[in-house]
DNA sequence: GTCTATATAATGATAGAC
DNA sequence: GTCTATCATTATATAGAC
């Protein structure tokens, strides 16, 4: 099924998705692809029509991803309460990562929402995903109209965790304010009375 | 005292402040400054040898301000439970930048900080200018030792709250997470036994 | 210290032979 | 679909007359 031409289509979203997180979007050039991926220049424009259109389909693929692990985290966790922990989970099993780029997604939205980029529409995308999940889970605990606004602080909360996380490079510190994260979710379970 | 070339040197690191903050560093280019400023291309290269150059003196500068701001809140507050309330009152006051383009401490450091870049060492003082005074608060709470890992939490939090709200350039939303932040300070003073 | 002209490298993007 | 050569533009940075 998968032919030749979508092996070398993989390969450029999977190296500008690393170099794009890593480097940020605007310091990433055209050039550090080619390099990064050995595909030549002139070909990468074959399969995207400009550097605006790679970070499309970086989005869209970090989109898919992350709704996989949404999906795997439903089936796995019949619990609210389990399934926001596996959110708060993800932050300290990424740790590593997060103390040295920072957030993938916060990072980019970051970036590109500065003075209305066109291209932060797609990436609040990957927020929007995340805030309508928690925000099930939280509907599920029984906060109805509170919800979606506690989804956003939690949101938020993790964050400010990875801002503070990779500006410090302290990975301890992450873990910390993890801590204090899943404090946070069992008040929030016994006050809704779902304990 | 003010000597003519003080105030070319003023404009430039006034309109550089500006446009990284609006634009982001990387984004912003020499040109743009130059059109900002009114001052000759090769004039801007008299005061300062290197776009990075003009970038540390932004960070100076916006150093010198917030000194000058913490002073004014070591004056106008006499307890800490004041200074910490002014210190979040700020980010409200400030919620119309902050929606539109993030936090000029925290946003900076984001893009800085990708792949160790050497200026993040500047702009991280910023952090610390504000966690360390911070941190003298929590210990006038008789926090002790766990006065730092306090004040990190609430920059971490202030950032979470700036980067949600600029991502969905919601005003109302920051207001929502100032609250809370309120709420959190009043326990933690309550649990000082300090109220 | 002011202003013009230009150097030099890098940028994103194309054209077109194979 | 592969590969080379190159375009046009913009980037940061300099040289040097005034």
């Amino acid at each position: 099924m998968a032919k030749k031409g979508d092996k070398t289509r993989t390969d450029i979203v999977d190296c500008a998705k690393d170099l794009f997180y890593t480097q940020g979007y605007e310091r990433t050039s055209f050039t550090d692809i080619v390099n990064a991926t050995g595909v030549y220049r002139g070909n990468i424009y074959h399969y995207f029509k400009s550097k605006e259109e790679i970070l499309e389909a970086v989005i869209d693929q970090r989109l898919a991803e992350f709704r996989i692990v949404l999906k795997q985290w439903d089936v796995r966790h019949s619990t609210p309460r389990a399934r926001l922990m596996a959110f708060v989970q993800m932050i300290a099993s990424k740790r590593k990562d997060l103390t040295r780029y920072g957030c993938p997604i916060g990072s980019l939205n970051t970036e590109l929402a500065k003075d209305q980029h066109d291209l932060q529409q797609s990436s609040k995308a990957l927020f929007d995903l995340f805030r309508d999940w928690l925000t099930a889970q939280f509907i599920a605990l029984g906060y109805a109209a509170e919800a979606e606004s506690l989804a956003l602080h939690l949101l938020g909360r993790a964050q400010g965790i990875a801002v503070i996380a990779h500006v410090y490079g302290d990975a301890a510190l992450l873990q910390g304010e993890v801590s204090r994260l899943e404090a946070w979710i069992e008040e929030s379970i016994v006050q809704s009375g779902l304990s």
